[in-house]
RNA sequence: GGGCGAGUAGCUCAGUGGAUUAGAGCAUUUGGCUACGAACCAAAAGGUCAGGGGUUCAAAUCCCUUCUCGCUCACCA
C-alpha cells in the first residue's frame, strides 16, 4: 500500500511533464549517424530499408536523450559509375544534360543499366567513361554541369521516399565531398609509415586479417590504375568527422555483410590516430531481410525490390483491410481519412516489424505478420493509443485539464500499468548504450498489453471520484508514453483508426 | 580453409553484467460484448534452449569441441 502510494505520486509528478519525467543527459555528445547511401542515378531499393529505419530511430532516440545528432547520407555520387553514365548520356541522350526536367529517375536508372552494359562490352566506351571521370575530377565545366543535373534529379527522388517514410532532414554529403581530401588523407597515412605498395596498389596492411596462405591482408586505398575506392572515401570521412565535425560518436547502421570493411577502416583510423579513446566509432550492424522462403528478399526475377514499391504495397494492403473492416462495421469514412490511415499504418507496420526484431539478426519480411492487428505489431500499439483517445471523445475529456490530481492505485492491473509506465527512462538508457531499438518495442508492446488488461478490468468514465480522475490520468499517461515511444521509433500515431 | 554471425514451442522471435517450475506473439482448443472501440481480454496445450564435454552452489547465458545454416575473404560499393 505504501508502495502504491509512492508510485502514484511519481505518476502525478510526470503528468505535467512533456518529457514524462525523463531528464536529458548531463553529458551531451556530438554524434553522427550514417543514413542510407544510395547510388546516384539508381533508385532506392530494399537494401536501403533497414539503414533508413534504424538510422532514423537511433537518431531520434539520441536526440531525445539530449545529444547533438548529425544525420549524414554518404551517397555514391562519384567515380567510375558516374563517368559511365555521363559518357553514355553525352552520346545517347545529350539533351538530358541540359534540361533536367525532361528526365525522371526511372529513366535515368534505365540509362545507367544501358551504360553499364556498354561499359562491359565496348572498350572504346570504357575509355570515354574514364575520360569523363578525369573531366569530372579536373572540374571540366560541362561535365560538372551534367553531374549536378544528375545529382539534383536523384536527390529529389530520394526526398520523396524520405518524406513518405517520415525521415528527418538529412545532410547529403556524398563521396564527391571527400574528393578534395583523399590525397592528403593518403599522404598522412604515408607519413605515419602505414602505406605500402603491393601489386601496383597502395595499401595498408591489416593486423589480424590474413588470406588462405596466412599472409596479412591489405586494405587497398589507391588502386593500381590510380583510382580511389570505397575504403579511401570512408577513411577520409573518418578523418573529417573527427577533425572538422568534432564527432565523439559515429554510428554506421549498415548490414552485417560489411562487418569486415568496418573493422578494417576503424583499425586503420585508429592506427592513423584519427580515432582515439575519446571517440566511439560503431558499426551498428544489422541482418538481412529475408523473404517468405527464408532467402534474401528480392523480386521474382531476382532483382532488388524498389523501396517505393515495397512501401506502396504495405499501404495498399492496409487500404484494402480498412475498406472491408469499415464495410463490415457499416462505418462511413472519407477517402481522405482512409488514405491517411492507410499510409500511417502501412509505413508504421513496416518500420515496427523491422525495429521490433533484434537488430543483429536476419528477419523474415511478411506483410501478413506486420499488418496483423494482434501481437507485437504496430497496429496493436496504435489501437491501444486510439482506445485512450476514444475515452476522451466519449467523455468529452480534455486530458490537459485534469490537473495534478492524486493517482490512486488499488487494482492489480492499475498498479502493474503504473509501474510499467515509469520504466521508460531505464529502457532508453539501455538503448543508448546498446543501440538495440527492439527493447523499446518490447516495452511498448508490454505497456499496451497492460493497458488493455487495465481497460478490461477497470471502468474509467463510469468510476466514482477520485478513482475516475486517477484512471483518466493513468490512461492519458499510457497514451502519451506510447506516442513518445513510437515517435522515438520514427512512427506516428492516429487519433482514430 | 580463415574470419564473423546464427541454431530456444508447429511458425516468427525475446532472453547479451549466470539465479526460483525457460518467456512472448501467431497458429490450435475453450470461455467472455444489455460496460468507456471485442482491432480487446481470460484460460488450456505446446520446449532434452542443435549435440557432447567443462567451469560453478547455480549455465540458453561463460570456456572447449562437433554438426548444420548464413555472410564474408586484395584493387565493387
Amino acid at each position: 500500500m505504501l508502495k502504491s502510494n509512492y508510485i502514484g505520486q511519481l505518476l502525478s509528478q510526470i503528468q505535467s511533464d512533456e518529457r514524462l519525467g525523463i531528464a536529458p543527459t548531463k553529458n551531451p555528445q556530438r554524434i553522427i549517424v550514417d543514413y542510407p547511401s544510395p547510388n546516384v542515378a539508381k533508385e532506392m531499393h530494399v537494401g536501403h530499408l533497414r539503414s533508413a529505419i534504424i538510422g532514423e530511430c537511433l537518431s531520434r532516440i539520441l536526440e531525445f536523450i539530449g545529444h547533438d545528432v548529425l544525420r549524414i547520407s554518404h551517397i555514391g555520387d562519384w567515380g567510375t559509375p558516374f563517368g559511365m553514365l555521363i559518357a553514355y548520356l553525352k552520346e545517347a541522350y545529350p539533351e538530358a544534360l541540359t534540361a533536367s526536367k525532361n528526365l525522371n529517375l526511372g529513366e535515368l536508372s534505365t540509362f545507367y543499366r544501358q551504360a553499364k552494359k556498354r561499359f562491359d562490352e565496348d572498350e572504346s566506351f570504357q575509355n570515354a567513361s574514364r575520360q569523363a571521370v578525369v573531366e569530372l575530377q579536373t572540374g571540366d565545366e560541362e561535365t560538372i554541369k551534367a553531374w549536378k543535373i544528375v545529382c539534383e534529379l536523384s536527390s529529389r527522388s530520394y526526398r520523396q521516399i524520405y518524406d513518405l517514410m517520415g525521415l528527418s532532414s538529412i545532410v547529403e554529403r556524398g563521396e564527391s565531398f571527400y574528393n578534395p581530401f583523399l590525397a592528403e588523407t593518403l599522404q598522412e597515412l604515408d607519413r605515419l609509415g602505414l602505406l605500402e605498395t603491393s601489386e601496383g596498389a597502395m595499401c595498408v596492411f591489416l593486423e589480424g586479417f590474413t588470406n588462405r596462405d596466412g599472409d596479412s591482408l591489405p586494405l587497398i586505398v589507391k588502386k593500381s590504375d590510380g583510382g580511389y575506392n570505397y575504403a579511401t572515401t570512408d577513411l577520409a570521412a573518418i578523418r573529417y568527422r573527427v577533425r572538422e565535425d568534432k564527432a565523439q560518436r559515429v554510428i554506421y547502421p549498415v548490414g552485417s555483410e560489411q562487418n569486415n570493411h568496418f573493422t578494417q577502416i576503424f583499425q586503420v583510423g585508429r592506427r592513423a590516430g584519427w580515432i582515439t579513446d575519446e571517440h566511439d566509432f560503431v558499426h551498428a550492424e544489422f541482418g538481412l531481410i529475408l523473404g517468405e522462403d527464408g532467402k534474401k528478399l528480392k523480386t521474382r526475377s531476382g532483382e532488388a525490390i524498389r523501396l517505393k514499391d515495397l512501401l506502396d504495397e504495405a499501404i495498399a494492403r492496409v487500404r484494402t483491410d480498412l475498406a472491408t473492416r469499415f464495410a463490415a462495421e457499416e462505418r462511413t469514412e472519407s477517402q481522405e481519412f482512409i488514405d491517411n490511415s492507410a499510409q500511417v499504418i502501412g509505413i508504421s507496420a513496416v518500420k515496427y516489424a523491422d525495429l521490433s526484431q533484434n537488430r543483429t539478426s536476419d528477419y523474415r519480411f511478411s506483410y501478413d505478420k506486420m499488418l496483423d492487428l494482434k501481437g507485437n505489431t504496430a497496429p496493436y500499439l496504435l489501437y491501444a493509443y486510439v482506445r485512450v483517445q476514444g475515452i476522451s471523445r466519449k467523455g468529452s475529456i480534455d486530458f490537459q485539464q485534469l490537473g495534478n490530481a492524486n493517482v490512486v492505485l488499488a487494482e492489480t492491473t492499475e498498479l502493474a500499468l503504473a509501474k510499467h509506465i515509469l520504466q521508460l527512462a531505464e529502457i532508453l538508457q539501455d538503448v543508448e548504450r546498446d543501440l538495440l531499438p527492439n527493447r523499446i518495442c518490447l516495452y511498448l508492446f508490454e505497456l499496451s498489453q497492460k493497458f488493455n488488461q487495465f481497460y478490461d478490468q477497470c471502468p474509467i468514465l463510469q468510476a466514482d471520484e477520485p478513482q475516475r480522475t486517477s484512471r483518466l490520468i493513468l490512461a492519458d499517461l499510457t497514451a502519451r508514453t506510447i506516442k513518445l515511444g513510437l515517435s522515438l521509433l520514427g512512427i506516428n500515431v492516429l487519433e482514430r483508426m
